[in-house]
This record gives structure tokens, C-alpha cells and sequence, in this order.
DNA sequence: CCGCGCTGTAAGAATTCGTTACAATCACGA
DNA sequence: TCGTGATTGTAACGAATTCTTACAGCGCGG
């Protein structure tokens, strides 16, 4: 049904937003058509069904919020209201209409660009989109499939502790992390013996990345502090 | 898994926002849940699935945002971040993180309805299941027929339980299975003994799909939480 | 009645993970 | 430099959990 790129119809009467949106989505990949008027565009829905659409409320040749109420009712795409609207009432209106989102102006790219890819993230079917993958230092560590990846495609399997720990530094890399932090975010009960525990599951973490016991590269361990995850984690 | 009132988790610190949300939220018409700390929430999901998840980032036991993340993965509820931080970067950072909304403080009540509707009115519609087969990872099963079918046609029949499994795994994969909400789900008395009826039931299924006990590639168990299955599916 | 397939139960093996015990390392002062 | 106490690493054990196999009950068609 969808392309690899995914399709955003923008609909503003204003050519700069249109090209500020349409700009700011390619760049993220997206496919964009743009409509400077309502009709214009439902001519054009006649032929494609985009996967998003970006509607303006603010429209010189058409109720937008009609607009809106049909789109919702015939068309299968996430529909995104963009308006200089700001009441709350405004806003409860747009969504009650079958609008999925509302985004008020003045608006940064970025976040529309974050809205929109939230919208099609659940509109794919169960596939989480959401980042659960992350490369470093020659690993490549999988959180769906509790595998870890070597450069050669050599794979290992971790538990879910481990992968608990291993997130948790990947999440911030460079950064001191004392054990309180761990017990707190990997829910351990703040217990006494919990600290060798934590021990415990970083030595095996360790020793599936293959660290040098005597010379940790990547989790170093501070001492009287807590650890440290050193290297470039990129997540995708 | 859903009754007819859709479940509401609540998450905030602050007991005053937490009434004001569940009191709105309840004349909506939806059923709700309270936690002031993300502990005590974690714990509640190990039992049941809400539908919607509202959490406040503010919270004083746990980073938000690695929540939100988590949650994003392992559960199939749609997010709805609550936060004091208004900055467009904290927002983009928690859509990417797998949030499907962020609504920020002070908020209207009547607005988080509205948006919690527009995400239920979207997850819904594909929901009412009526698709009697499904793809997956070079399999198709056929739930009219009790047949599971190969990618060279040939062709293995599944009962009625293991069946009943495979639904619920097909239905959501991607995102882990509490064997609480296996229960619920399949119906099985809540006793000690229908554990292992399901740890059979998943085993035979295991076989049947072929997998390699040491290294599942479709039904992978976690520790104490639950299973998750992996891969695209796609309903026909 | 017999055979066959489905399903739950029981029992033992296997896995995960926290705890304990002890070794190794570090900070710091004499 | 060395000793001492605190902190951290790791092997080994054991409890909890999960997997698998074997077996018995049940329904159903011959």
C-alpha cells in the first residue's frame, strides 16, 4: 500500500509554509505534494491516497474544519490540523472532528516532522518502529531480538538483565552513572546486597563483549562513583 | 483484552493532577488507574494492559523518558507524555523515543480527552479482527483451516490451543506478552497449574514453527516478564 | 470397543539471575 | 613503600522460572 517513502500532503494557502513543511519533510524522508487551495486537493485525493495529511485550518476557499470531518471519515490517512487557533476549544473541536493531531502556529519543522512520524510508527502494522536497535564500537546491539552482533555477523544472545544494563548505558554514553541511578531506573529494590547484583550482571555483560578484565574499553568502572559507557552510540 | 471501557494508567507524581486527570477521564467514559511512582506502575503492567498510558515525565523515581521508551517497545498501549518542559527539543526527543503524544502542563482536561480519543479512534479501527490468515517470517497460517503452510506449500496443521496462542501472538507482535494477559486472553483459569499448560502449549507451537530451542527466532521468552514474538505480520 | 488426536498435569532438565564468598583493586595515610 | 579498609570483580551455589518429555483423561469417528 505505502511506498518506502511515505506520502505527506500539505494543504496551507500560505507558499511559504508549504515550502518550509514540504523542505523539512523531504529532508526526513519523506514524499511531498503540496496544495495551496482545498479544492486543488480534493481533486487531487481522487487520485493518490497519501499517508499523512497536513491541513491548514485557516483556508480561504473552504470550511477547514469540514475538510477535516471528511477526510476523517473517507480517507484512510493519519490527518494532521496545523492552525493559528489556539484555544483549547478550538483544539478539542479539531480532534473530536477525527483530526489525529493539532499543531499550533507558529510551529517548529522538527516537531511536526516528530508528530508525523509518531502517527505512521502506529499505523504500520505491530512493527515497533521505535528505536530498538544501537551500534557501537564494532557491536551492533538488537533490544527486539536480545541479540548482540558482531562485525562479522557473529551473533550472541543476551538475557534480559543484561540487555537492561546494556540499554541503559547506551541510552547515555560518556557519561558517569552512579549505582543509585541503576537501581532506580533497572527497578532493583534499593537493598543492601542489590549492589553485587549489579556487579554481577555488568561482569557478564563484560564478558559477552569481550572486555579485557584488566583493561575495560568500553564500561569502564569509576571508582567510589559508579561506571561509565565510552564510545559513539548510534541508535537506529 | 480491551473491555468495552478502555483502560486509562495514570502516571504523576502529583496526586491533585492525578485526581484531575482520572475525575475527566472517568466522566469520559473510561476506566482508570493511578501510580505515583513508576515502580508501583511497572508492577501493575505486569498484570494487566492499559490502552492508553499517560505519564508524566516529572517523576521523582525513575527517568521519564527511558520509561517511555521501554514502554514504546514492550507494550501496545498508546503513550501520551505529560510534561512541565516545554522546549521543542524535549518534545522531538520524546516523540522519537516512541511516544504518540506530548501534552504540556498546565494542560485542559478536556484537550487530554480529546487527543486520548483521537489515538484510541486510530488503533481501534484495524482492531476488530475479522482476517481468518496471516504472514509471517515465510509461514502463513490459516485460522479457518488449522493449517500452517511453508514457503514451498507444505503444509503442517496446529490445533484449536496452539492456535489460540499463535492469534494472540500474530495479533501483537513485536511487544511483550505477560502471561497474565495470555491468561486473560485465552481464558484460562487464573490457577497455578495453567502456567504450565501454556509453557506447553507454546513448546508444541515452538516445534511446529521450527524452531531451534537454544535460539528461537519467533517466540523469544523473557525472564520472568512474559514472551514476545518477533517479526512482521501481515493480516489477510 | 478401539484407535487416534488433542489437551492438561506431572516430573525432571535447563536457564536465568540474585546471593554469597572470596579474590582483586583502589584510596589513603603512615 | 607498605598496610588497611573500602570498593569492585567473579566464580560458584541455589532459588525461581521456564522447557521438554512422558503420560493420562477426554472426545470422536469408525
Amino acid at each position: 500500500m505505502t511506498a518506502d517513502q511515505p506520502h505527506v500532503a500539505i494543504l496551507d494557502d500560505e507558499p511559504e509554509i508549504r515550502r518550509m513543511l514540504s523542505d523539512a519533510l523531504q529532508e526526513a524522508g519523506f514524499r511531498t505534494t503540496c496544495y495551496g487551495r482545498a479544492t486543488e486537493f480534493e481533486a487531487a485525493l481522487r487520485r493518490t491516497a497519501p499517508d499523512v495529511c497536513l491541513v491548514d485550518l485557516g483556508l480561504p476557499d473552504r470550511d477547514g474544519l469540514a475538510l477535516v470531518h471528511r477526510l476523517a471519515l473517507e480517507s484512510g490517512a493519519a490527518i494532521i490540523i496545523i492552525s493559528g487557533r489556539a484555544q483549547v476549544q478550538d483544539r478539542v473541536t479539531g480532534l473530536e472532528l477525527g483530526a489525529d493531531d493539532y499543531i499550533i502556529k507558529p510551529f517548529d519543522p522538527a516537531e511536526v516532522v516528530a508528530r508525523i512520524r509518531a502517527r505512521l510508527r502506529k499505523g504500520r502494522s505491530g512493527a515497533a518502529n521505535t528505536a530498538n536497535s544501537a551500534s557501537f564500537a564494532g557491536w551492533k546491539a538488537h533490544f527486539d531480538r536480545y541479540m548482540l552482533v558482531d562485525e562479522t555477523g557473529h551473533e550472541t544472545s543476551f538475557s534480559h538483565a543484561e540487555g537492561e544494563v546494556l540499554r541503559l548505558f547506551l541510552e547515555s554514553p560518556n557519561r558517569l552513572i552512579s549505582r543509585a541511578q541503576m537501581q532506580e531506573s533497572l527497578g532493583g529494590a534499593a537493598g543492601d546486597s542489590f549492589d553485587r547484583a549489579m556487579d554481577v550482571r555488568i561482569s557478564r555483560l563484560r564478558t559477552k563483549l569481550g572486555e579485557d578484565p584488566k583493561n575495560p574499553r568500553l564500561i569502564k568502572t569509576i571508582y567510589g562513583a559508579g561506571y561509565i559507557f565510552l564510545g559513539e552510540v548510534r541508535w537506529s
